[in-house]
DNA sequence: ATTCGAGGTCTATTGCAATAGACTTAGGGA
DNA sequence: TCCCTAAGTCTATTGCAATAGACCTCGAAT
């Protein structure tokens, strides 16, 4: 729970590992390098980075996460929400609106989304 | 539009001077230090800074904003949604709330807002 | 005429995320 | 035995946001 925050390069990381996990180390090194254009040891520093704060693993090559994506947005979307609009979900979705418009089916999910949250 | 993207201090900072605007550029240097532990010359170069890309604006000594902070803080949660959820709202929600349950209060305004937005 | 504070600028310095180069080590062929 | 590659570390270097120190100018009070 305590460190959850991704720098961004660390979370455009950490996506690789998600969309391909398991994943051998070497082979995300070959991944890094297409994908973010990084060198080898960029790769290995970032991924002890993140196995010393229990976010990824990396036993016998194979690399994998301990903490799910969702678990990571989650964080992420509470901090925003704290920290622009005092933690209101209202206040932030009332900002994210602005003069957009929602049509009948989004409107519609996003209801039934808050209705499955209501006790 | 082009870059309401302001970094963690510069927010703080315009935080202030939205919230005594129009004030006095001497005035928001004894603010900054009190309220964020800056000295002169931090505040005027973030100041200026702000005032080039046209968030801000100080004229005769008096400082007032440009872009509201409704705007940049549309701009902030648009991000992050974009980011981290591909722009899917419902995306959002859903790892925003997680296990979180809503009160009957929260869950009528959230649809309130909703239903606004709805064409 | 000089002092003094308001209102600023110009040019570093600091701090830390992002990135990388050079080296190490161990195991499996040739 | 020697070489090669996978797998990884250790120690910089770079880049940029954050922060600040020293200096400048000008009008008003003494």
């Amino acid at each position: 729970m305590t460190e959850y925050r991704l720098f961004d390069a660390e979370y455009k990381f950490a996506c690789l590992v998600w969309d391909h996990e398991p994943i051998n180390s070497t082979e995300l090194v070959r991944l890094s390098r297409t994908e973010l254009g990084w060198k080898k040891s960029t790769t290995y520093t970032v991924l002890r980075k993140l196995c010393e704060r229990g976010i990824l693993k990396n036993e016998e090559a194979t690399v994998t996460a301990v903490v799910k994506k969702e678990e990571v947005q989650k964080y992420e979307s509470q901090k925003v929400v704290e920290k622009a609009f005092s933690g209101s979900l209202p206040q932030f979705l009332t900002a994210f609106l602005g003069e957009k418009k929602l049509s009948e089916e989004e409107a519609e999910e996003l209801k039934r989304i808050i209705e499955e949250a209501t006790q």
